[in-house]
RNA sequence: GGAGAGAUGGCUGAGUGGUCGAAAGCGGCGGUCUUGAAAACCGCUGUCCUUUCACGAGGACCGGGGGUUCGAAUCCCUCUCUCUCCGCCA
């Protein structure tokens, strides 16, 4: 969300904006709602004070009846304006909630995420002298992975991680936890079933509420239902990753400046319906309903030059934590059509995965500016006690399922067998460096 | 799961239909006094929005939403959260 002043200001360089990142979303339309919102506002707020003034009077006045008589008429002039005000900015925040923020100038133009641009690459890809089998065959040789029951008992896209899969996937998590407390990451394990505003806050909601055709989210069913299915119990949404519950916990917050930054991380299940992607990546473990992960976020001071230092900042640790995994990376700026309403810059980390012979996602780093701010209400005072809208900013540590994924891959040998990252050693059981064949 | 109590400004807490944006105290800021400080005394001390070049004018907000009423912090409904007791339980 941005600033209505603003958005009256820059038409031009939104209308671009828009176009650029590949929005559906009439400006000219939201402009002349917003003229119409404030001229109503306007018109009942005269009436109200005229109310106001007549709720003064009639303490002292000598004829109550007949002040009371001109209080319902203008009751009932509210009341005709009122339905009418509601839905104008009914539709108003909708399209509000839609406007994007402005990309950095250096963000490449382009529709899809065959635009977004490589700008470093780290690592050899791995040549093997055997034939190189997917994290599936390897998981299911080695007893470590189990995709059928996975999809017995939890429906597509389900799996089982078994014996050292499970100490593997728990080490990346302690290793990655642990890393970002050394970076001086305060580190959360926070709630995965969440309010709407959270989602909301963050951006997940495209709209003002929950769509469940086009958003990604899971909404829970509560059991305190009314006889007629329906409920009057606030909305629960099981999170897609510890973002929204990490930057919700300091919405409505007034921060000061010389906390700032504060520097977080989540540990937290994360959970996405996958409603937009069927068809895609269908098999094994890269694309799954449920997984572990460990999330980074800032909470900046609202300079853009601070907080493109601190998307580097945590960038830089993402890819330490790939150097340290011994994961050849590459790092992508993503085009202004492939980067989300909401984000002003955007870098994706991709891990090589030789038995899917391709890259594959592990990482994210994104930077919103004041736009999940302004949703979650998150300010600070400035050094001249102003109130300020912070920025915000977030990236992946380590998400488990694919660096599980890319481990294996990488460091499968001839004899199938499965070398451990030596970083992860200490956190294996018995310090164990390989997974062997049973 | 059952029974009850509650949510008011930075904090404590008064207010149960009308000049209440809200008493009082604490805290904070400024001043008087003082060599300085403390104490005492005096004054100031919320957020958001509309409008105005500005001074200013106006509106909204007493956990959130809705309702009753000419008028709501106050009455009604509902949600959220907190506390007490009982029950159950990882």
């Amino acid at each position: 969300m941005l600033d209505i002043k603003f958005i009256r200001e820059n038409k031009k360089a939104l209308k671009k904006a828009i176009e650029d990142k590949g929005l559906k979303l009439d400006l000219e339309n939201l402009l002349d709602l917003d003229e119409k919102r404030v001229e109503m506002i306007q018109e009942i707020e005269e009436l109200q004070a005229k109310r106001n003034k007549i709720n003064d009077e009639i303490a002292t006045a000598t004829d109550k009846q007949k002040v009371i008589a001109e209080g319902k008429k203008i009751k009932d002039k509210i009341g005709k304006l009122e339905p009418e005000y509601k839905e104008i900015k009914r539709q108003f925040d909708e399209l509000m909630v839609q406007v994007p923020t402005i990309p950095a100038p250096d963000v490449p133009k382009g529709k899809s995420e065959d635009d977004n641009v490589e700008i470093d690459r780290w690592g050899e890809i791995p040549e093997f002298d055997f034939e190189v089998k997917n994290h599936i065959e390897i998981g299911r040789d080695l007893d470590i992975l189990d995709l059928e029951k996975g999809a017995k008992v939890g429906g597509y896209r389900g799996y089982y991680l078994k014996n050292e899969g499970v100490s593997l996937v728990m080490a990346t998590m302690m290793y990655a936890v642990n890393k970002m407390i050394e970076k001086g990451f305060g580190p959360m394990i926070p709630p995965t079933l969440v309010k709407e505003f959270a989602l909301f806050g963050s951006g997940y909601f495209k709209g003002v509420e929950y769509d469940g055709e086009v958003d990604e989210i899971y909404q829970v069913a509560t059991s305190e239902k009314d006889a007629d299915g329906s409920t009057d119990k606030e909305k629960k949404f099981l999170v897609g990753t510890a973002e929204p519950s990490l930057l919700a916990y300091y919405a409505d917050e007034v921060l000061k400046e010389e906390d700032l930054p504060i520097r977080t991380c989540g540990y937290s299940q994360c959970y996405r319906s996958e409603i937009g992607s069927y068809g895609k990546d269908t098999k094994g473990m890269y694309r799954v309903h449920e997984f572990m992960k460990v999330e980074q976020i800032v909470v900046s001071k609202a300079d853009i030059d601070e907080s493109d230092k601190l998307q580097q900042e945590m960038v830089n640790i993402s890819r330490e934590m790939h150097e340290e995994l011994g994961l050849p990376y590459r790092i992508l700026q993503i085009c202004t059509g492939d980067m989300g309403t909401g984000k002003y810059k955007m870098f994706d980390l991709e891990a090589w995965m030789p038995g899917l012979d391709r890259w594959g996602e592990t990482g994210s780093a994104s930077n919103f500016l004041d736009w999940q701010a302004r949703r979650l209400n998150v300010k600070y005072v400035d050094k001249d006690g102003n109130k300020k809208f912070a920025y915000l900013l977030n990236n992946t540590a380590l998400p488990s399922p694919r660096i599980f994924v890319a481990i294996l891959e990488n460091y499968q040998q001839a004899d199938g067998s499965v070398k451990i990252p030596e970083v992860l050693q200490k956190w294996m059981p018995g310090g164990f460096k390989e997974i062997k064949k049973k």
